[in-house]
DNA sequence: CGTCAGATTGATATTCATCAAGATCGGTGG
DNA sequence: CCACCGATCTTGATGAATATCAATCTGACG
């Protein structure tokens, strides 16, 4: 099978059991790859697109800039994810997506993808599971911007990454790669960039995580989550019927 | 039609037209409707909930309780807003959903959903477009927590509210009814209650709106979609084909 | 060796949370 | 009718959290 659809078959039967006609359906969709250097974009906010795309390799992030050229990131995603699924339906993008390293996507029709709801509902709900599950984590990002600490919600970021990112076999052992620059975690956080600075120290300060350039190495989960409150349940890591 | 279906039928149709047949599915739905004083769980965080359901009247809200008790609102809805599709797919509830004032819900078997995603891909797809509008308006509420000042987060959910009450009939002549307390909105802008009360007068002495009670008025809407950066295009008002 | 992006730090101003105290208003019982 | 009560709104005072400004430091790289 082409490589993104090999990806993308894993990633959606990591929530339900897929047959092997849909598997059949899977792999015959048809896409065009593309790769991005740090920075671009990937898909600009206002666009109509007639494809959407899946991140094959690479970190990006969904952005909303404010007229004061302020930016907000919504979302980061990882490998696997089916970023852009959600200009399959709302047709005008409210946001754009960007690389925010070098990173390669594929591009898959959208008129493929309808063709696919028509045939094949089962897939449909699980396509539609993966946008509820973004709309899930932003949910809990909402909640870490607008009431836990700037420790907590650094925190609680680093172990949603590391669990999302080992689902896909990006993370193990308790590490993983985040090529993020502070400016970015700032635009994450909701933080300046000093104050996010200050924050990364205080992380570094607790004991419970190591973090030098790309390299994040967690030494406690349990006490990072617990400092974290972090609760695994919004990201929907069980395999089950839907 | 059952007026519980007669809604979901007008809200769905406000996005694209729907035929005879989705009609038809649509109406013969079974729901069970019932009624929520103030402050009432429509639904709790961690349950497993085997029907879906639909705001008929009232409003209601998302919330994230964080462990030392503080309230996150991650999503207000109104009438004609299907608020707990999500846990169609998503089995184990993230959060909970309260009555923000007295409300009313009609619950669907998930059963009957699923049937109905089997038989008619089109319908399905609005109901995926209807969580997508969702997470689109949370990626609006991310950017606000994070990046607007208090002040112009402030006018921005007047400014989405009153679009989105005009479009189902609760609002027009530039005036609506809000039925929450300044406490519930602290909840909402992620501030403290003091904070949002200095908040709201700030947003009374721009002279842009009236604010007594629960009666909102706006004055001047395209003023204060300037002062809050508001530009409409999340919410995908246009009707055009999915 | 110079340059540049990114990280770090100190100093200061602004924003925001918290604490404490009224004020207002609708409802309720005498 | 009036006194009282609880919920909500409002305001002032204070300290903590955060933004902003301005350097400096570090490491990668031509």
């Amino acid at each position: 099978m082409k490589p993104a659809l090999e990806l993308l078959c894993k990633s959606l039967s990591r929530r339900d059991r897929l047959d092997k006609r849909e598997i059949d359906i899977l792999s015959s969709l048809n896409y065009k790859q593309m790769a991005f250097a740090k920075g671009a974009e990937l898909i600009s906010a206002h666009s109509r697109a007639n494809s959407s795309c899946l991140v094959m390799s690479g970190l990006t992030a969904r952005a909303l800039m404010l007229e004061d050229g302020r930016r907000q990131l919504t979302a980061l995603h990882i490998p696997g994810d089916f970023v852009d699924l959600h200009a399959l339906l709302l047709k005008v993008m409210d946001h754009s997506v960007m690389a925010m390293d070098d990173c390669v996507a594929a591009f898959i029709p959208h008129n493929e993808l309808i063709a696919l709801t028509e045939q094949a509902p089962h897939l449909t709900r699980l396509l539609w599971l993966s946008t509820t599950i973004d709309a899930a984590i932003q949910r809990e990002m909402i909640a870490s911007i607008g009431r836990r600490t700037p420790l907590t919600h650094l925190g609680h970021l680093i172990c949603e990454l590391y669990l999302r990112m080992e689902v896909v076999g990006l993370a193990g052992g308790w590490r993983f790669q985040l090529a993020l620059t502070q400016t970015d975690i700032a635009d994450i956080l909701g933080l300046s960039l000093v104050h996010t600075n200050r924050t990364v120290r205080d992380l570094r300060a607790t004991g419970l995580v190591s973090w030098k350039n790309s390299d994040v190495v967690i030494h406690d989960f349990d006490r990072l989550a617990e400092l974290a409150g972090f609760d695994a349940t919004y990201l929907n890591l069980l395999s089950e019927p839907r």
